[in-house]
DNA sequence: CGGCATCCTGTGGGATACTG
DNA sequence: CAGTATCCCACAGGATGCCG
């Protein structure tokens, strides 16, 4: 992406998106905050199970990088984060829902005594539109 | 994604999506066989700039796996495949538009003489929406 | 608590060449 | 034309351990 051809330079709109969206937690992750609107990083990592404090560490830095997430740290012993969705990253978040739907539609009807709380999202997700 | 906790399989709604839409060409690909409605191999290589024979090969027989691509052979010489979208292929296109919505608006608008066809690509969804 | 530093592996995907 | 076959590598991301 993003390549030159013909001395034009592409500034093809999916450019980039590829890039947010296309790594395995970064949607997660800005499901997750924008679920909870303000949530600490130890918080996140109950929630998102699985992830390794590195990538969790990673991804955010990304997406605060691309202004999708606002870190907030604050002076406090013992230390504490918060992290919010910028107006950005929520629009991204409500971008994202057709595909939840999508997904879940594709799946059948939803368990109920599943321990994966990513279903519990993704209803909450899906419930704020319908 | 689908991994056991407690003894309960999960059956996250996101599971097996990120492993679709996390492939960078893969939304590229459902995208530009949906604006041709019909599309031979060769045709997606020259539109999709920068994909290699390999990686078009792989993605479209994941695609057809999944149940998002059909693909029609038949018996020419010169040998002739088309490939369509399924139902459920075209669902998910439907489904991404708000995406790319989210990354045009991001980019600012669209400049005009750009050699990379995905731009048109990105108006053509949109178009179809509004 | 909220990270960072290191090490390591799997694999998406690029380049190139060949084939039924 | 529509792919295979090989080779190769950059990088996401897991595991483990340390730190202010």
């Amino acid at each position: 992406m993003a390549k030159e051809s013909n001395g034009v330079i592409c500034l093809c709109p999916l450019d980039g998106v590829i890039d947010i969206i296309s790594k395995k937690w970064a949607l997660l992750i800005i499901n997750e905050i924008g679920n909870h609107k303000r949530i600490r990083y130890n918080n996140l990592m109950k929630e998102l199970q699985g992830i390794t404090p590195k990538t969790l560490a990673d991804i955010l830095k990304e997406l605060v990088k691309y202004g999708l997430v606002k870190r907030e740290p604050f002076n406090e012993i013992p230390p504490r984060v918060d992290y919010t969705l910028t107006d950005d990253g929520e629009q991204l978040r409500e971008a994202i829902i057709p595909i939840l739907q999508w997904a879940i539609s594709r799946k059948g009807t939803v368990v109920a005594h599943c321990s994966c709380s990513l279903i519990e999202k993704g209803k909450a997700l899906v419930r704020l539109r319908s």
